[in-house]
RNA sequence: GUCCCCAUCGUCUAGUCAGGUCCAGGACACCGGCCUUUCACGCCGGCAACACCGGUUCAAAUCCGGUUGGGGACGCCA
């Protein structure tokens, strides 16, 4: 097989959102289909009509989008292709490899529940495996409503593959039930639908969650009647909580979702990076790659067997999700190119209604300056319009601790800083070395440490307690601002 | 309960397939120090793991068996 014909597919169910598992899924699929200069079909699983609407799959989709993550083909819609799975299900039942099940649903539920009670190995027993013909004839001519089961074969014997990450896995027979492929309404179900989308869309490699596993034997079955050679199988390690729980909205709610991360000021390839080193290492020690390295780097061999930990603790103060996360992103925020930072933070301040176009016209140099000044302290692109607001509007808010540390604990300051003031306004032009000379001037005149009128001035003009060096502050920052919230200062005793 | 899978620092992991170079390496988090007008970045240092028991071997995190623990599946869901 030549690497181009590598095609692997991602499936997703629509459900309004797309999960943090479901994109390390498409994360895998996508990276192996572009290493092996491969296709990704993306195949949106709708054939449970309810949970189908038009905006749950736009949820999959514009999260997909957001990440970076393109698609060759598709979005196929399995709806779609009910006629196929129909037929494939007459296939069977022509050939013999599946057969009519006249078993009541109550009647199947009873026995499973007292096959709980008494603590035992529930299968289906079989009942309607043989059948007459007659019988089956007459039944169906009465109107009884049956499901269709798939005929496993009987006796020695299993279903073997080798699994591109958890090696060789073997079921025999005996532990695998004559399982329904259509239901008493004439639906096909997933197992078979799957298998007959997979063999349509000349599906190579099935990268699927662990999950998957004990689906696969059955569906192995499936193409073996089929006819068709089964695909290559890969399975990986699931992403669990701290008490090894899944994840999922219900109990862990928005952050397992990723239009979260956008809306907590993620960039997209942060994402990506974090999540895919959940269960993933290119065998030494990297840990940032561009999508290009990324690429290049991938393997399924480098897949962990054990499931991942996402390290998310509810409530907590310090991080809203994972710490990791927020450090990868951290990183990226303050390396990447200011030109390419300022294109994402620009919809961040728009929302917040506190963006000027001239940061793309004649302010943009300073717009530019402004991100490299305070970027090194923040975490996500939020921090910009939150932190950061002070930068780009008057109505910020003084940080408690500001206040109190660097304000109010030096009364003093209610003139000093209006005095600072006058000193820079005195001077022609305000550059960090007369900012830093009047300002250690000033700290002189009254015997103080020079700290303590600039980090009163650092209070009253950025509204935080840290920031990037006060003199360059003083010189970045538009004069008339920076006066004027100096002469504010009495405001906040 | 049955079947399948897994097991290295708190978390993500390297090392396991080809046993010795591993009294176990990196990253995040945490703690300390340096730098500094502040904080962060950066740098330096610290804390911290081979689940347990047995076997094979001159030698085991690495191989084998068992125990324990964890996860998944067991739907006329996908």
């Amino acid at each position: 097989m030549s690497t181009s014909d590598v095609r692997v597919r991602f499936p997703p169910s629509p459900t309004g959102y797309l999960h943090i598992g479901g994109a390390r899924t498409a994360i895998y699929n996508w990276l192996f289909a572009r290493k092996h200069g491969g296709k990704m079909v993306l195949r949106i699983e709708d054939t449970d009509a309810d949970r189908s609407t038009e905006d749950s799959i736009r949820g999959i989709i514009d999260g997909l989008e957001w990440l970076g993550l393109d698609w060759d083909e598709g979005p196929y819609f399995q709806s779609a292709y009910a006629a196929e799975h129909a037929a494939a299900a007459e296939r069977l039942l022509a050939q013999g490899n599946a057969y009519k099940c006249f078993c009541s649903k109550e009647e199947l539920e009873a026995r499973r529940e007292a096959a709980v009670k008494a603590r035992a190995d529930y299968r289906y027993a079989g009942t309607c495996r043989d059948l007459s013909p007659e019988e089956v004839a007459s039944r169906e001519a009465a109107g009884a409503p049956y499901v269709i089961r798939f005929k496993v074969p009987r006796g020695e014997g299993g279903v073997a593959f080798k699994d591109l990450v958890y090696g060789g896995i073997e079921r025999s027979y005996n532990d695998i039930e004559d399982f329904v492929v259509v239901r008493s309404n004439g639906q096909p179900l997933y197992l078979l639908c799957n298998v007959v989308d997979d063999i349509r869309d000349r599906i190579t490699h099935v990268i699927r969650g662990q999950d998957g596993l004990t689906n696969t034997p059955r569906q192995i079955l499936l193409y073996r009647a089929l006819d068709v050679e089964p695909p290559t199988f890969a399975h990986m390690p699931l992403t669990l909580d701290l008490n090894k729980a899944k994840i999922s909205k219900r109990s862990h709610g928005e952050v397992v979702a990723v239009q979260f991360y956008r809306e907590q000021g993620f960039i997209p390839w942060a994402l990506v990076n974090f999540l895919v080193l959940l269960g993933w290492s290119p065998g030494d020690d990297r840990e940032i790659f561009s999508p290009e390295e990324l690429i290049e780097a991938f393997s399924l061999e480098g897949i962990n067997k054990a499931n991942s930990i996402f390290n998310y603790r509810k409530d907590d103060p310090k991080f809203f999700t994972d710490p990791k996360a927020i450090n990868i992103n951290a990183h990226y925020l303050r390396t990447m190119p200011v030109a390419q930072l300022a294109e994402l933070v620009k919809p961040v301040l728009e929302r917040e209604g506190i963006w000027d176009a001239a940061y793309e016209g004649k302010k943009r140099q300073w717009f530019e300056r402004t991100l490299e000044m305070t970027r090194e302290r923040f975490h996500t692109l939020k921090d910009f319009a939150t932190l950061g607001r002070a930068w780009f509007a008057d109505d910020f808010t003084i940080d408690d601790k500001a206040r109190q540390k660097n304000l109010l604990k030096h009364p003093q300051l209610m003139e000093w800083l209006p005095e600072l003031a006058d000193r820079l306004e005195a001077l022609p032009i305000i550059t960090p070395e007369e900012a830093e000379r009047v300002a250690r001037e000033l700290a002189e005149t009254h015997g103080v440490k020079p700290g303590i009128p600039v980090n009163g001035a650092r209070a009253v003009i950025t509204g935080q307690i840290k920031g990037p060096s006060m003199f360059e502050v003083f010189a970045h920052l538009d004069r008339d601002t920076v006066i004027r919230r100096l002469r504010q200062a009495p405001e906040y005793f």
